[in-house]
DNA sequence: TTTGTTAATGATAATACTTATCATTAATGA
DNA sequence: TCATTAATGATAAGTATTATCATTAACAAA
């Protein structure tokens, strides 16, 4: 850790908003847990377990903020529901097992290049993108999973 | 136009659908439609406008239907809707305009060659992957537009 | 061609996720 | 401390999608 937990106040202060508790609690267990990608459902029942008394809506409302504020990156992989990380500023892409729900990162410099060299050559000023790789992780349990359906595609 | 759209009866049915005339009216819209991706809502719409009566679960229900037949393919834009294209064996990745929501279609095979590698680095069997470039597209309109606000990261 | 079986349809209820509304409460600045 | 104004929480509403179920239609066999 490399700030003492006390500065969420301070970020949230400093992208205009107040720094109330339910938005110090928020920061605090996207910065303290341990599971790196949280939905919305996922931080309530978090917050709720840990004795907290805050509303779903407040959840949502502050996770957009949050996101708007470029505290937090907001992320839609296949299942219908967004989950939200920690900004760190380094841009990276993600690799999901279709198995178990696992999220690796990865930043790959020459897979960015060559989309900004699409882009330009279809005449289009890239603003951002989305890149998800969906496969079976090397988890022996998935590996073992993975026999029993064929892949597809 | 390379093969009569009474095909459309054998495509469906063998794919071990019955031809019906819900189906084939789907299928044939998205093979003479200008705009190659449609949502559920989309083709309710332009069903109904041409005089079909249809109801909205069998859209649904159908859409998924030749998803898995392989028939279609289904795409998730930033809409938060599904929207489908027709599936015609080339894989590709798609380029979506955020002023006008025009998306082209790419295909980089270097792209696909360093996924996979990545993937196997991180010990994973590729499945799929999905592939989004969001950017400002070369039309005039847009490119007007485009100044007014400011790109984000 | 007729008929029987079974899948498909359409209306609508239900679900999942998310956003809007609004009265009450709390954070900040004077 | 007090006033202002944003934030909260409960809940209603909205949007996209799936489930239910009685009726209808497609197909295979006679």
């Amino acid at each position: 850790m490399t700030r003492p937990a006390s500065d969420n106040a301070s970020d949230i202060h400093s992208s205009g908003l107040k720094a109330t508790w339910p938005r110090i609690r928020i920061l605090r267990l996207f910065q303290e847990t341990a599971q790196r990608h949280l939905s919305a459902e996922d931080v309530y029942r978090a917050l709720l377990a840990d004795g907290e008394e805050i509303g779903l809506a407040t959840i949502y409302r502050v996770l957009t903020q949050f996101e708007q504020a470029g505290l937090l990156s907001r992320l839609h992989f296949e299942s219908g529901k967004a989950v939200y990380e920690l900004n760190e500023g380094q841009h990276h892409d993600h690799l999901v097992c279709v198995l178990c729900g696992r999220v690796e990162e990865f930043c790959d410099p020459e897979i960015e290049r060559l989309q900004h060299q699409v882009a330009e050559r279809r005449g289009f000023e890239l603003r951002e993108h989305a890149l998800s790789l969906y496969g079976v992780c090397s988890d022996p349990a998935c590996r073992a999973r993975q026999g029993k359906r064929p892949v597809d595609g």
